[in-house]
DNA sequence: CCACTGACGCGAC
DNA sequence: CGTCGCGCCAGTG
C-alpha cells in the first residue's frame, strides 16, 4: 500500500471524461446526467467546462447535450456536433433531440 | 482569499 | 414558443 499522500488526484474533469465514455453510440446524455454519474448533481456547468477542455477522440463529447434537448456547445463547432449526432442516427426534432435518444428518458 | 469565466438548468414572463 | 435572470460549480489569475 501506499503511504498515503499520493494519488486520488483524479481531477473532476477526468471523471467527467470517464463517465462520458460510457455513453453508447446512438444515444445522448445531458450535462446534468454526467454530473449525476460522477456524484456532483449540481455541477452540470462545470461538466461543460471539463468537456471543453478535453481534446481526446476517445471521449464522445458530442453525445452530451442540454437538458431541454438542444444541441449544446462543442469545441469544434456546433454544426460539426450536429453532423456527428446525425451520423449516429440520433433523431432530431427541429433543433432539439428526440427524448427517445436520451440515455435517461424523462 | 476574491473575482471572473464558462460546451448548464430552470423558473418567470 | 423565445428571452432573461439567478443559482450552481470547478478552474484560473
Amino acid at each position: 500500500m501506499k503511504t498515503v499522500s499520493g494519488q486520488n488526484q483524479i481531477s473532476f474533469a477526468k471523471k467527467v471524461w470517464e463517465a462520458t465514455k460510457l455513453i453508447p453510440r446512438g444515444r445522448v446524455a445531458t450535462y446534468q446526467d454526467i454530473a449525476g454519474m460522477i456524484r456532483h448533481p449540481r455541477a452540470a456547468r462545470a461538466v461543460g467546462n471539463a468537456l471543453n477542455k478535453n481534446r481526446s477522440k476517445d471521449v464522445p463529447c458530442h453525445r452530451i447535450v442540454h437538458a431541454d434537448g438542444s444541441i449544446g456547445g462543442f469545441a469544434w463547432g456546433r454544426e460539426r456536433k450536429r453532423k456527428l449526432l446525425e451520423n449516429e442516427r440520433i433523431l432530431f426534432r427541429g433543433d432539439k433531440i428526440d427524448s427517445s435518444c436520451m440515455l435517461v428518458m424523462r
